[in-house]
Formats: C-alpha cells, structure tokens, sequence
DNA sequence: TATTAATCTATAAAAACTATAGGGTTAACA
DNA sequence: TGTTAACCCTATAGTTTTTATAGATTAATA
C-alpha cells in the first residue's frame, strides 16, 4: 500500500509543477485544492524541503514553491524520501542494503530472488517518469 | 515493505516445493528450517491451504504439501492471498478496484499516473515468475 | 480403544507504524 | 510593530502486523 504521505506528497509537488510561474503557494491553498489535512500536508512539504525539492518564504505572500524543473525530477529520488526503500526487502536495496538475520544464504533464497526482479521493474519505472511526466 | 506473512509463506512454499515426493511435512519442520515463528507459520500455511496451494493431512504422519505443480503457481496469485492486491492504490486496482474519495478526477491525478504504471511492471513480472523459478 | 501427533480455531497482547491535531516559535513584510 | 505564514515539537488515536496463549479436533497406530 501507498502510504498518505506519499500519496499527498506527490499531488503537492504536481500541484506545485503546474502553477504558472514560480510564485509561493501557502500550505492552506494546496491543502484545500487537493482535499488534503493541512497539518500532515506541512510536514510533509517540510521534509521536501529539506530534501531538495521545494523552497520556502515566510510571512505575508509567502508560501512554498518548486526549485527544480518538473522534468528534472526523477521519481527514484521522490519516493525514496517519500515512501522509503524502493525495494521491498532490505536483501536487494541498492542504497539501504542490510543482510536478513534469518536468512542463511542469500543465493538460495526464494523471496530474494523474486524481490530482485520486481526492484528491478519498479526501478525502470521510476528512473524513466519525472515529474513533468505526471502533469496533464 | 514486504510483510514477514508473504516472507514466510513464499519461503515455506519454496520449502514444500523442494521436498522430494510429495511427502506431508509438519509445521514444527518448516519452522525450525526456515526460522518462522511457528505459530505464525501456522495460520499462513492454513490461507495457503485455504486458497488452494496446500493440501494437508491430521494425525500422526500428517502435515502439508504442495497441490500443485510449482511450475503452475504464479506469482500473482501467491502475492494476492498474502500481501493483498498488487496495486498500490485502489483507483489502479484490476482485481480491487475502488474510487479515491479525496480524488475528483482520475484523468489527471498523477498519483493515478504514476501508480499505473508501477502495477504494470509489477504484474509483467508476478506473472512471468512461478514458484518454479524460484528454486535453485 | 487409548494414546499420540498433528492440524485447526479463537483470542489477545505486544509492537510498530500511520495519520492527524495542538500549540508555540520564528522570519518576512507592509 | 503588527500581521502573516512557515517552522518545530509533542502528543495521541487508530490501525496493522506480528507473536503468543490455550485449547479443540482429527486421524493414525499400537
């Protein structure tokens, strides 16, 4: 299952993306437009953040706003901070490997090698979709 | 993630795939071999029957064992009865679909975009991988 | 037929995670 | 300097996951 964050995390950014220029949007416009929980909202475009994604202004007209170009936004890099992990056991994660405790061998194992092919295909999907992509 | 449920139950149909003959083996066997709770064990190789993957047999000399042939059993069905639906979202969902309240328009939410196409690379390998594939 | 070995059933407790809310602080700006 | 809106911290309700407990039921066998 898609967790909410990264569910309200990605209309946020699209939102974001599809605003004429580059101007600051409060957290209470894009909440009420994407029928979002304000609060959770803000801690998440807080973590975008502080991720590299978005930029922020305090005060009267402030507001958040994309820093990058929709098309430089690779999903990889949005989903691991979103989501986590893409891979779905720690066994086959490119950048969070760790070794199962109750796994003796690893090249005999059956839900590593299934969990392989399916980073393998998620992966493929989310280096080829950028932001821009998502935009109608 | 990856539930420890769809863990253990891919690693104890892999295990009752290996046995030889088609022999019963018992629950406390698979456990101990594979390290599983064997409580827990227990009610997924009950789904795992309940769902039509195992048979079993009470009393002394009893256990389970694999119905079919692992060459027959597909991911995609094996990922259903223990992690749920391969969608990430239900508004993408072949087999659970369901409306995202929160969500006016399908046509142009990029959640929707974006998860579509992660089900499609999911499914293409569920369905291109039996439980044949997985044994070494 | 008594015994044993195993599956079955139900429940509940513990742990972990998710989603949300409240309230105070700080920076920008008019 | 007052107002606005982002920032930050903490708490909590709710849900899901995992494990544990206790016993009932079934079938083989001696």
């Amino acid at each position: 299952m898609l967790s909410k964050k990264t569910k309200y995390g990605l209309k946020a950014l699209t939102f974001l993306a599809s605003q004429p220029d580059r101007e600051p949007v409060q957290i209470a416009e894009v909440a009420k437009q994407e029928n979002i929980s304000q609060k959770f909202l803000e801690s998440i475009l807080l973590t975008l953040r502080r991720n590299g994604f978005l930029g922020s202004k305090k005060g009267k007209g402030g507001g958040y706003y994309l820093i990058k170009e929709p098309k430089d936004i690779q999903m990889t890099s949005v989903m691991r901070v979103l989501e986590g992990p893409i891979a779905m056991v720690p066994c086959v994660s490119l950048n969070f490997y760790e070794k199962c405790d109750d796994c003796p061998n690893e090249g005999v194992c059956s839900v590593n090698k299934l969990m392989l092919k399916v980073r393998d295909a998620n992966l493929e999907v989310y280096r080829n979709t950028t932001l821009a992509d998502l935009i109608s």
